[in-house]
DNA sequence: TTTGAATATGAGACCGGTATCATATGCAGT
DNA sequence: ACTGCATATGATACCGGTCTCATATTCAAA
């Protein structure tokens, strides 16, 4: 009940160990040498007096901050969340804090964390950019001696370390398997909104990972024979009410869509719970792969088949990085890829009235 | 790609402008008064000089800082990083920054992560304190100066203000309609650990949600006329092996158990898939209650009944509590009950051979 | 005993802001 | 012209550490 303005400082401890503050604050800082008889002195006068040291002070003096920036899309989310985790736990293990940060996916925000993370000095910066091509904060940030990781996603623009999954490759190998099912129309749903709600160029689409699957995926059908493969992407599926308008266009398709690849968890669930709504059945009437290995995809009947990001190790990668870069390493920027394998449940079947490719030819 | 040591100050923008460091302190700092000429010209020298404040600085001298300190349980369960992001939305208006911390649920991480926050110099901490009994370390927060919230736990030693949900009344909610549709036997399983896997005393339950819960489950079942109440309440289901073993114990004790109750989201959905696998079905075979309206619950079929603890709620009222004592309020500690209403969906059902109490009696 | 290196210690500058206080300037009132 | 008060501005101490550098002490070698 007293303290308030109190803190005491290494000058108090100084002053009850009978010693000066520059032997106090080698002792307490843990730097430079002190006699044993000194060291024995300065610590009990702080036990006693119960010293608690400013790391305030000491990033001010020193320069650098025991903090780590961290923005990511929303922590709500279970895949940042479960990234932020990641981070956390490799951070602790090198006496880092982090900050948290949530950009809602807003560039403007975004860059405004940017700069308060800057203001606040932060050690370094990990960021999951909203968008690939407008990252002059981030290289601002570089510029002026923060390092910066980008997580789950890239920018060509930004020489910096990334952690990413293997975004085209999951896409290809989750269309090779349905295609080997006898699925020829597969769509692809993503949450990104885009001005009529259809598919523009794909160099407008701001984040790297929802782009190189799009991209992947429109190569793969049109090797595949579907004409107007931009017909099988719809975007905008933001809410329970845009997924449904989604799925109800998809049911209403014409040559019939036999699959849906939804770009996260999120959509996921709401797809599948429109599918059941509607008393379609998995994997008979439709296919469904979602991205990410949510909790929700364990419960259902049948489980979903997903594409596992494990993006603990997303955010355990990054944060070492970091640590390298902040211990002084500075070999070129490094982009490390990890592997998002196709996890089959029960949601990959052959289509109604199409055998297998092999059944069939 | 310049930069690095650079970091310019007030005193460079000050030259710059031709006014003394003061001036243009005051002018950038956004205190004090200056003329219009002064302010045009420092502001447009910081404006060709790219000139970044220093928040440590600032911090180092205001001795307040714009940092919040957080510290949950687990960032990765949805509870809480929903809780997370209430904070991070209303402290984000406050123009308070967020430091998140893992206690993991161990008191000793706990203990240490207030230290590493309160070194930092956060201007207040918002904390899920791991054991109701032991809280010195928050107790010397605020004795030191700084401002405590805890969510969604409580702690009678300590006198800070409060947001949690309607533990005691939930449970009693819930038991009542599970006795309408005619269920005697009712499990509690929970994550937490006992020494030998039985119920001690309750006292010994160090999170005060949990403590409560059974204790108002232990009340109403003894109060519904069942001699032995504490056999109910299954302890350890802190993974999918022991989850596994806790479901087999309940489908074996006699006389026979037809509901359960899911002291969190996690472990109900371990437990929905024990059911499932075994061949159980929902509500028939058994009732299930889950708390926290988790995303999974809504893609089951049935979907699962819930308490919903809105988290996001309790996350925004705990900022707002902060806030305010950060602006000075000193008003008497409160605590916030947040009303966690039972979400009747489809597992809740009457017994197998049993009707409802209506129809029976 | 003298010299030299190694070891301990203290004084004080410094980090980049904030805040106090004294001084300087402007303008109205008499 | 002179006082009075508001407005502007500058010099400088301060926050609580770190760190450099000069000085003091110790001990072994010459």
């Amino acid at each position: 009940m007293s303290g308030k303005k109190s803190s005491l400082t290494v000058a108090d401890v100084a002053r009850a160990a009978k010693v000066s503050k520059a032997t106090a604050a080698r002792v307490l800082g843990g730097y430079g040498i002190a006699s044993e008889t000194a060291r024995k002195a300065v610590l009990e006068a702080a036990e006693t007096l119960g010293y608690q040291p400013n790391d305030l002070a000491r990033s001010m003096s020193t320069g650098r901050s025991g903090l780590v920036g961290v923005i990511v899309g929303d922590i709500e989310n279970a895949f940042f969340s479960q990234a932020v985790r990641g981070i956390s736990d490799r951070l602790r293990a090198a006496d880092l804090n982090l900050i948290i940060s949530n950009s809602s996916e807003r560039l403007s925000e975004e860059i405004e964390m940017v700069s308060l993370l800057l203001r606040q000095r932060v050690a370094g910066l990990i960021v999951a950019p909203t968008d690939a091509r407008q990252v002059d904060h981030l290289k601002a940030a570089v510029a002026s001696g923060t390092p910066v990781v980008t997580l789950d996603r890239l920018s060509p623009e930004l020489e910096v370390d990334a952690v990413c999954g293997d975004d085209r490759g999951s896409v290809a190998q989750v269309l090779q398997r349905l295609r080997e099912e006898g699925h020829r129309r597969v769509a692809y749903v993503t949450a990104m909104m885009t001005a009529d709600g259809r598919l523009g160029k794909l160099e407008d689409i701001g984040i790297s990972a929802v782009r190189e699957r799009i991209s992947s995926f429109l190569t793969q059908m049109r090797d595949a024979g579907v004409e107007t493969p931009a017909d099988l992407v719809f975007t905008g599926a933001s809410d329970d009410e845009s997924t449904a308008d989604i799925v109800t266009r998809i049911l209403a398709q014409s040559p019939q869509i036999t699959a849906i690849l939804a770009s996260d968890s999120l959509i996921g669930a709401r797809i599948f719970r429109e599918l059941s709504d509607r008393g379609l059945s998995l994997p008979q009437d439709m296919s469904l792969v979602s991205w990410f290995d949510a909790d929700w995809t364990r419960v259902t009947s049948p489980r979903i088949s997903v594409v596992d990001q494990p993006t603990y190790q997303f955010g355990q990668k990054a944060a070492e990085r970091l640590i390298a870069r902040l211990k002084g390493d500075d070999s070129p920027a490094q982009t490390l890829v990890v592997a998002t394998p196709l996890v089959e449940r029960g949601t990959i079947g052959a289509p109604k009235g199409r055998g297998k490719v092999e059944d069939a030819g």
